[in-house]
DNA sequence: TTCCTGACTCCAG
DNA sequence: CCTGGAGCCAGGA
């Protein structure tokens, strides 16, 4: 039983004006996002990647989550899993939603899978250069 | 506090 | 081709 007492990190942080946390790393898979050109699509990996947390993919899906409620406004539907499905469709107002949004960017979809995904697919660490 | 879940991905059978 | 488990880590119960 390692019961360690939490006060020692106490008094390491006198930042008691900030409530929260940076939230780095949200803000900085929301900005990629945003940079995810009109009618290309990119995977949830590929950001984690680009961000340097590569075995984290799940926590970029887990940012798009909420948002929703971010400003500006963040093309989630243009995030998409690394086989070109739309995994996430069912956290959109409807369960269409975010097909009908890449289509009406000319991004076509067939059986929940974007259609030639290769050529739609656009990779931060290659396209913003790393 | 611990335990569980997930808009993911990789790897082994 | 499909299935299961591990690793990731932020929240909610």
């Amino acid at each position: 039983m390692i019961k360690k007492s939490s006060s020692q990190y106490t008094q390491l942080k006198e930042d008691s004006v900030k409530p929260k946390k940076e939230f780095t790393f949200f803000e900085d898979v929301y900005e990629v996002v945003r940079l995810i050109p009109k009618g290309r699509v990119s995977s949830y990996g590929a950001i984690a990647s680009y961000l340097g947390t590569k075995l984290s993919a799940r926590m970029v899906g887990w940012a798009m989550n909420a948002a929703h409620q971010v400003r500006p406004k963040v093309p989630a539907h243009r995030v998409v899993n690394r086989n070109g499905m739309l995994t996430g469709k069912h956290h959109f107002s409807t369960p269409t939603e975010m097909e009908v949004l890449l289509k009406k960017e000319g991004v076509l979809i067939e059986n929940d899978t974007v259609i030639d995904f290769k050529s739609k697919f656009w990779d931060p660490s290659k396209e913003l250069g790393m």
